[in-house]
DNA sequence: TTAAACTTTCAATAAAAATTGAAAGAATAT
DNA sequence: ATATTCTTTCAATTTTTATTGAAAGTTTAA
């Protein structure tokens, strides 16, 4: 296979991953080609190699860098932008994993504890309101170990970005 | 708050999580209601609380069913069919995990071993290649610790649940 | 065997999401 | 100040996905 090939498919292959996670083709398919191009590349750039339009190519393009996965990178002397992205792995997991608990996680867990606090009326049995407290805690405490599983990811990988980063300043260490 | 807005509020949030996370609402908000429902509800009882159609909640019970959280139940003397869900939480996330496991990460690892046999082409620098196929063997690497956390997560969950069940045979021990 | 009570399927329809493209907005150069 | 080059926005449109409902299928009872 030849890389023009071998990067189309990544593309086509992340895009469609992408959208078995809630995240949309289109997007995914940018940060795909963002990964696989050597070099920052320019909306034009984008528009062509995906065939999609300016707006498109746009939106995703910032969508990409409110997650923080994509920078924009300013070349001096050229009025336009260029966009890269984060080419570290482990960079990218901690970025997503932050804000999908920030996007997702939070607001499940904010209606979880509301909703545990209810009253016991006498319309439900005193059996049904316990049955559906029991349910609710047992989702809250699963879901307070995902939240810790993924703080420890983030940390972990943060410390062993941490520790590259080291290695490369003192490479006598 | 009441029991039934409570409920009405959980059907809810975990729809809209469930759309996050590329399950479709109404799959996610029929999960919620068999959920908090303390026995089994048949496809009309799921059709009046949710307001859907017959086709529509025959569709999502049997995804559910698919995905190995959600039962069918037959009761002596009575045609129709109910409805329940797993209320283990824990062994929730094992199916699902393993199910996501199977659908997505299997095919996205497929394809980056195809890719990675990039050939060495004229129209390609070496460097280019090189780039290439360091990214995807990072990606590789960084999906083969994925899956492992996974398959510990549902080791973890298989021993803990067998641990329970052994408990509940032999109360004593 | 026929009827009754239910489940399943699927083509048509509706709803939601993504995309376009043209116009408006910014930034820089002349 | 005006033109030029690029970016952003957003209403209209297209595409995709979900939903409906009626017909076909299935199972049990009489």
């Amino acid at each position: 296979m030849q890389l023009d090939e071998a990067k189309r498919r990544f593309i086509e292959g992340w895009g469609t991953l992408g959208s078995a996670w809630g995240v949309s083709r289109t997007m995914a398919q940018v940060h795909a080609l963002l990964l696989v191009s050597p070099g920052a590349l320019s909306a034009e750039d984008i528009m062509e190699q995906l065939q999609i339009s300016r707006g498109n190519a746009n939106m995703n393009v910032r969508a990409l860098m409110d997650w923080g996965i994509v920078r924009k990178e300013l070349r001096p002397g050229e009025r336009r932008e260029f966009f890269s992205a984060e080419k570290d792995i482990h960079r990218v997991a901690t970025l997503i994993l932050k804000e999908r608990r920030k996007r997702e996680l939070e607001p499940i867990m904010r209606v979880l504890s509301e909703i545990k606090q209810v009253e016991p009326t006498p319309t439900a049995t005193p059996e049904e309101t316990e049955a559906f407290t029991k349910m609710i805690g047992s989702i809250q405490s699963f879901a307070e170990f995902a939240d810790g599983a993924a703080s420890t990811l983030i940390k972990a990988d943060e410390n062993w970005f941490l520790s590259t980063f080291m290695k490369l300043m003192r490479p006598g260490q």
